[in-house]
RNA sequence: CGGGGUGUAGCUCAGCCUGGUAGAGUACUGCGUUCGGGACGCAGGAGUCGGAGGUUCGAAUCCUCUCACCCCGACCA
């Protein structure tokens, strides 16, 4: 390709709406342009980009049994009320009406489509299993779109779907997608790792996350290094603490501690450890008031806790609701003396001689212990994030914690579609079961930022081979005033053309700093520069975009030290 | 949805407080000089100052409303 046959629009600054490295370099390169909030036009040299991850993403599909279809986007309320989605999925989606006034969403997903598909035609255990995928066009009405095409809300995402006669076929499809995604992003030379993750309403007994590690990613991901186990943050558990309780022989005392309210404030008022110290939440469910015990300093896990059969609705208590109940303000709250239920983390249920609220403005209590001051716990329970150092559950090591994008999902969804919406097949003996099911996203455009997030330096992005929308930059000096020069441009440009590499020549008229810049800013990986210079000793220069330095080529052996250079991606 | 901020040329921004003919850099067009890391000179095109209403002789500037965009938050006492 020639760029005066293609399109590049790159800008020295970045607009100022961009936050995200990713978000500034894919605006500066050209890759993207913003239409609205979370609307993006993939420009030419983005869709090279973007194609060349589709493409790998057909490929490992294809090459796993996987089937490609294409869905409308477009899609009629009745399916999304059969599931109660239609409700359930909230201002999420995007729903409109017809010129009949008749309802539709713009699809953020297709499960029910898919089954609906499914149940239409398949009516033997012969047929099963079957994979279906597609990558397309979805969109989710995000409550706040940012990062450009990170969470965008119009977005390209693969979504496969696969249908079982039980759940050993299940999982083992399941295995095989998991291994299809790990191959996937390895081939696009992303460090990344997969981790177990929450079901959530879905259910089902498993499922995976992939994340792209990036310290600006929006998500925290909980890992052993010395074992395998990897978990998104709302479902890694600690290892129980196996400690007894030491009580002390000194008793419980009410101390004044005026304005000083949270744990941490009250930790360093006191001198004690935050560790000694016990914070009390109050939440209703059930129109009950509860009182959850964490550590200080340790945060709540809203996921872990609807978990919990009878706090399933749980929400924070309001002030008014604690003054009615408790007769003092938050900040203030701790077990002693009330006959509230109390739900402790593994951790406090563990704790002695411990600090928490007096249920008194300005008072603390130290020393408190269970059995003694205070009534034993109701419940125990993991209701807490897990903090870096805690042992990992499998009792290998200490955790620690990353940040990543999340770019798969993979889910046995088992029969939760299959059910609401009748999909069956007539098994060997001829009685009807419902199918099982399973569904595997990629975040197909969200890929191409969380790989740019991964990998760029000062003079722009640093794309991988298998996405880099060129392999190779031919940058020539002075192409329109020596004859020389653009015949040796020329006569390289077609032999690396009919080699079939993908190669960009520069064919501007501009001045060789300009162009250095815009190649390396769009990251191609390789690069000729090609001047009078080289052409009088008889050769070139290549320079790889993480290279400090150029190296000389001699112009004969150019085609074949591309081809090797290339090879080593 | 709550809080904060910003809307002036394709992009980055000044001007607004203190009202008086709309600016710079960059990008773009033409000519010339340059030509191995985002050149220089001269000339030029380009903005109903987000929109509506109001105050005023006069509004980018002051007031009211509205829209868009960005950031933070949306339960962690």
């Amino acid at each position: 390709m020639r760029v005066s046959n293609f399109f590049i629009s790159t800008l020295k600054e970045a607009p100022a709406e961009a936050e995200l490295v990713s978000h500034k370099l894919m605006l500066r390169a050209g890759l993207i342009k913003r239409l609205g909030s979370g609307l993006y036009t993939w420009m030419p040299l983005g869709l090279r980009v973007l194609r060349k991850v589709e493409n790998i993403v057909r490929e490992e599909m294809d090459g796993s049994g996987a089937i490609e279809l294409l869905m409308p986007a477009v899609q009629p309320a009745e399916l999304w009320q059969e599931t109660g989605r239609w409700d359930v999925f909230g201002p999420q989606m995007l729903k409109i009406k017809d010129r009949h006034q008749r309802d539709f969403c713009f699809g953020p997903t297709h499960e029910e489509v898919i089954t609906d598909i499914v149940r239409r035609e398949v009516k033997s255990y012969r047929r099963l299993p079957l994979i279906f995928y597609q990558i397309q066009t979805k969109f989710r009405d995000e409550i706040r779109p940012r990062f450009g095409v990170m969470r965008a809300r119009e977005f390209v995402m693969k979504d496969a779907y696969s249908f079982h006669t039980g759940v050993v076929s299940l999982e083992e499809t399941y295995r095989a997608m998991h291994d299809a995604y790990s191959r996937i992003f390895s081939r696009l030379g992303l460090r990344f790792r997969a981790v177990a993750a929450d079901t959530g309403a879905i259910g089902g007994s498993g499922s995976h996350e992939f994340h792209v590690l990036a310290d600006s990613g929006e998500d925290a991901i909980v890992f052993c290094p010395e074992s395998d186990y990897a978990a998104n943050i709302e479902m890694a558990e600690p290892l129980r603490p196996v400690q007894l309780r030491q009580t002390s022989d000194g008793g419980m005392q009410k101390i004044e501690t005026a304005v000083v309210k949270t744990c941490k404030e009250v930790a360093s008022f006191l001198n004690f450890s935050i560790h000694q110290t016990v914070k009390t939440l109050a939440v209703i469910a059930n129109g009950k008031m509860y009182l959850l015990l964490l550590r200080g300093d340790h945060h709540l896990n809203e996921t872990k806790v609807r978990k919990i059969p009878f706090l399933v609705d749980f929400r924070l208590a309001t002030e008014v609701e604690i003054l009615a109940e408790i007769h003092c303000l938050p900040g203030y709250i701790g077990p002693v003396d009330l006959v509230l239920p109390l739900v402790a983390d593994h951790t406090v249920a563990a704790m002695s001689n411990f600090v928490c609220g007096a249920n008194e403005e300005g008072y603390h209590l130290t020393n408190v212990n269970f059995g003694r001051d205070v009534k034993e716990p109701d419940h125990v329970f993991d209701i807490r994030n897990v903090v870096a150092g805690d042992l990992s559950p499998d009792g290998r090591g200490q955790l620690q914690i990353c940040r990543g994008i999340e770019v798969g999902h993979i889910f046995q969804l088992r029969t939760k579609y299959s059910e609401a919406m009748n999909a069956s097949y007539l098994d060997e003996s001829g009685q009807a079961r419902l199918i099982e099911m399973g569904c595997y996203g990629i975040g197909v455009s969200r890929i191409v930022a969380a790989a740019i997030e991964q990998s760029y330096d000062e003079n722009g992005i640093i794309f991988s081979a298998a996405m880099a929308p060129f392999q190779l930059a031919i940058v020539p000096i002075g192409l329109t005033k020596n004859a020389e020069v653009r015949s040796a441009v020329e006569a390289l440009y077609a032999e690396i053309t009919n080699a079939g590499i993908d190669v960009l020549l520069d064919d501007r008229d501009e001045r060789p700093g300009v162009m250095f810049s815009d190649m390396e800013l769009i990251g191609i990986p390789h690069r000729i520069v090609i001047g009078e210079r080289g052409l009088k000793e008889g050769s070139v220069e290549y320079r790889g975009r993480r290279d400090e330095k150029s190296r000389i080529v001699s112009l004969q052996d150019t085609i074949d030290f591309i081809k090797m250079r290339i090879g080593e991606d």
